[in-house]
DNA sequence: TTTTAACTACCTAACGATCGTTAGCCATAA
DNA sequence: TTATGGCTAACGATCGTTAGGTAGTTAAAA
């Protein structure tokens, strides 16, 4: 295989693994079978290699979901949404992708902060607005009523996040009880402040 | 000041910020005051501060915690754990305490992952158990209808960890616009889910 | 078609800096 | 007198990085 994608790759599951500061050139070379110094030959230095892996691992995120919501296009809004979690949960515990693009997201190295966000913010917004987008939707469909489906769907990335997070050290099992017992109560939720305000 | 107690805060800040790789000794020494090698006359070294430094924020969070059940002990139960959210977004923003533990629950250090684990495991399970007194005291009192205790506790327990890693990257607005948002429809959800289920 | 130049992708060797850590000395206080 | 809590000096290891060389490939020039 290309030696600069095995490069990107074996980086992401050791960025993934140890953060930014954590990993080491040495042990990814040693990974990859390639001697240390020979990163630099596809990679300007520790930061470029980082950087590139992230953009990589963002747009291959990025790629997978839209091609979620394509696959589910027909289905109603409580299967679309409750599946693109179970998707994510699948994808976070099939690869590091998803690991190491929220370990980035919470806790960026110090000294790349800005470069992180820069390249982390427009993915969260346009899946948040992607989100608000389905909800509008399905309400103008007049498949569900939903009050607010800007707070709808910033509720719906706060329970992303804390069942993906408990992902890190729950793994699968850990997440899927917090889906199996968040689900119900915030579907409900959605539909029940649906019906008190007109 | 006790130099043990500020090499403790220091280290606190420092890990928080830059994780346990990140963090170096040379800096917090320097931070404190004191020379680098003053550091092994309160430590063994820096596995040593640093689960020092974990036990003592563990310490004292569940403290506080406790300290907040205790004090609105009368009030209705939907006061009291939303309540908890607010006191933990005021925690998180006054101090980095409630961010070191986050991030190392969430992101420990993968030589120290046994070590960590062993301490972090019962803090949140003790949070939860508590939760769950709370829900099924409040289901006894007659207060609120609750179909499962056990699926509402994760489901808050969900819900806080959404709402706090929003704090690391979004800061306090972020976190409270995911509060504002995420609230109602979970409680309607919790309300929602008690009348169906009888 | 052959030669030559340039480029690519790796290598070895080594750089300076920083890492956590230890040894050993010295003052103050119990 | 012993223990505590600092210090200086220095350790070996590892960090990211650079210099400089070498095969193998590509492509233009002779």
């Amino acid at each position: 295989m290309n030696a600069k994608r095995m490069l990107l790759e074996t980086a992401l599951a050791h960025f993934a693994r140890e953060g930014y500061e954590g990993a080491s050139l040495q042990k990814i070379a040693d990974d990859v079978g390639i001697k240390k110094p020979s990163i630099y030959a596809h990679f300007k230095g520790k930061d470029h290699l980082f950087l590139s892996t992230l953009k990589d691992a963002l747009k291959a995120e990025k790629r997978r979901i839209t091609h979620y919501f394509i696959s589910c296009k027909d289905q109603p809004l409580e299967t679309r949404l409750h599946g693109l979690l179970e998707f994510l949960l699948e994808e976070y515990n099939r690869s590091s992708e998803s690991k190491f693009v929220l370990r980035m997201a919470f806790f960026p190295p110090s000294s790349l902060y800005d470069e992180v966000m820069e390249l982390i913010y427009p993915f969260l917004d346009s899946m948040e607005r992607r989100v608000v987008q389905l909800m509008q939707q399905a309400q103008a469909d007049g498949a569900v009523k939903i009050a607010r489906p800007e707070d709808a769907a910033v509720a719906y990335m706060t329970l992303t996040d804390g069942i993906l997070v408990e992902m890190v050290y729950g793994g699968l099992p850990g997440a899927e009880r917090r889906l199996g017992a968040s689900w119900p109560i915030f579907w409900a939720g959605i539909r029940a402040v649906g019906q008190t305000e007109s």
